[in-house]
RNA sequence: GCCAUUCUUUAUGAA
C-alpha cells in the first residue's frame, strides 16, 4: 500500500484530488489493501485544500471499513478544519478524539493552535495552550509559534513578547517564524520602528531572516506613505542574497497603494520579470488599487488590459478596485459599464461592489439608479451592511 | 518502513 499512498500524496501536493480519489478507489479494485495511513494521507490531501467536509468523510471511511482512526488520522481532520478556518468543527472532532479514547500528542494540540489562529480566536488560542500543559504535554517550538501568530493578528505585540519570553524559560529556542509573527504583530498594530527592532533582535541572535521577514517587514510600514523606506528595505535583501518572491511585490505595491503612489507602484509591477517573478492576481490587483488612490483611472484600465494577457483572471477583487477607480474619479457610465461586464464575465458582486456602484452614482446624482441597484442587491439576498 | 502541526500580500465602509 506505501506507493500507492505515496502516489495519493503527490497528488494532494498537485491539488489534483480526483485523481487521488481514484487511486484510492482503484486500490479496492487492485485488491490492494488499504491501510490506516491511506486513509490519513487522504485525508491530508484534503486538510491541504481545506476541505474539511471531505476529510470528515473520509473520517467515516475509515470506520466503515472497520479501522480505528489514531492521533494522526484525528490531527489530519482537525488540520483539514483549521485550514478552512472552522474552529468549531476543529473543537468538535477533537471531542470525538476523547470520547474514541484516541490520544491527542502535542501535534494534535498545536494544530488546535493553529485552528484559532486561523480563526482569529487569540483567546480560545490560550485556553488550548493550557489545557495541553495540564494534560502533561509539554509545548514545543512550533506551539509558541502558533500561539504568537495568535496574538499578532490582533496586533497585541506585548502578548506576543509575553510569550516569546516564555520560550526562553522552556528552553526552546526561537527560529525566523517566531520572529516573523513578532514583526507581523508590529505591522498589524503600525508599530513600523518596533518591526525593525525586532528585527535587530533576530540579527543580533544570528537566526538567518527569510523572505517572509522582509516581506512582513515591508507591511509594518504600510500606514507610512513611506516608500522610500520600503524601497530601501527592498534593495537590503537583495543584498542579502535574499531573493524576492511574488508577495514581496504584492506587499511594496500595497505600500505605494496606501501611499497613492501610482507611478512606484507601476515601476514595482514592471520590474518582476527582471527579478523571475510572475505577477499574480494580487499583484494586479493591488496595483489597480494604487491608481485608484492616485485617481488615475486610466491607468487603472490600463493595468486591467494587461490582465488577460498575461493569462490571469479578474476576480471580485479586480473589479472591487476598478469600480474604486471610476468611483473617485466620479465616472459613472464607466462604473457601470465596468459592473456589467463583471457579471457578464461570471463574477458575482459582492456587497462591496454594490456599494462602491451606488456610491458612483450618489456622486453622479443617480439616485433612482442607487435606488435600483440596491433593491437588486437585496433581491439576491446579499445583506448590505 | 509509508501518513498529521507554525509565520507574510489585494477592493468599500464604521469610528
Amino acid at each position: 500500500a506505501q506507493p500507492w499512498n505515496a502516489l495519493i500524496k503527490l497528488c494532494g501536493y498537485d491539488g489534483k484530488m480526483d485523481v487521488a480519489l481514484n487511486l484510492f478507489q482503484l486500490m479496492g479494485k487492485a485488491r490492494v489493501s488499504r491501510t490506516l495511513s491511506t486513509y490519513n494521507t487522504l485525508i491530508s490531501a484534503y486538510a491541504r485544500r481545506g476541505e474539511w467536509e471531505r476529510a470528515l468523510e473520509v473520517l467515516e471511511w475509515v470506520e466503515d471499513a472497520g479501522l480505528r482512526g489514531n492521533t494522526i488520522t484525528y490531527s489530519a481532520v482537525i488540520n483539514a478544519c483549521a485550514q478552512a478556518g472552522k474552529v468549531h468543527q476543529a473543537v468538535e472532532v477533537f471531542g470525538w478524539m476523547n470520547k474514541a479514547r484516541v490520544e491527542a500528542n502535542v501535534i494534535t494540540y498545536n494544530t488546535l493552535i493553529s485552528a484559532c489562529d486561523k480563526a482569529h480566536q487569540a483567546s480560545l488560542a490560550l485556553e488550548v495552550f493550557h489545557r495541553m500543559q495540564a494534560e502533561q504535554l509539554r509545548p514545543d517550538l512550533l506551539t509558541y509559534n502558533s500561539l504568537i501568530s495568535s496574538f499578532a493578528r490582533d496586533g497585541n505585540y506585548e502578548k506576543c513578547v509575553e510569550i516569546f519570553n516564555q520560550m526562553f524559560e522552556a528552553s526552546i529556542t526561537p527560529d525566523a517564524i517566531t520572529y516573523n509573527g513578532l514583526i507581523t504583530a508590529c505591522a498589524a498594530s503600525g508599530a513600523w520602528e518596533q518591526g525593525f527592532t525586532v528585527f535587530e533582535w533576530m540579527m543580533s541572535d544570528r537566526v538567518r531572516p527569510t523572505v517572509w521577514t522582509y516581506n512582513q517587514l515591508i507591511m509594518c510600514l504600510k500606514d507610512t506613505a513611506d516608500t522610500e523606506r520600503a524601497l530601501e528595505l527592498y534593495k537590503r535583501m537583495l543584498q542579502g542574497g535574499c531573493r524576492p518572491d511574488v508577495v514581496t511585490y504584492n506587499s511594496l505595491i500595497k505600500v505605494c497603494a496606501n501611499a497613492r503612489d501610482s507611478r512606484t507602484a507601476l515601476e514595482l509591477l514592471g520590474a518582476c520579470p527582471k527579478n523571475k517573478v510572475s505577477p499574480d492576481l494580487t499583484t494586479y490587483n493591488t496595483a489597480i488599487v494604487a491608481c485608484a488612490r492616485a485617481h488615475e483611472t486610466e491607468l487603472a484600465q490600463q493595468v486591467f488590459q494587461r490582465m488577460e494577457p498575461a493569462g490571469i483572471s479578474p476576480d471580485v477583487y479586480t473589479y472591487g478596485a476598478l469600480l474604486l477607480a471610476c468611483e473617485s474619479s466620479s465616472d459613472l457610465p464607466l462604473a457601470l459599464e465596468v459592473f456589467s461586464q463583471m457579471k457578464r464575465r461570471r463574477v458575482k458582486p459582492s456587497a462591496t461592489i454594490y456599494h462602491t456602484v451606488i456610491k458612483a452614482c450618489e456622486k453622479g446624482w443617480k439616485f433612482d439608479t442607487a435606488v435600483a441597484l440596491y433593491e437588486e442587491m437585496l433581491s439576491k439576498g446579499i445583506t448590505p451592511e
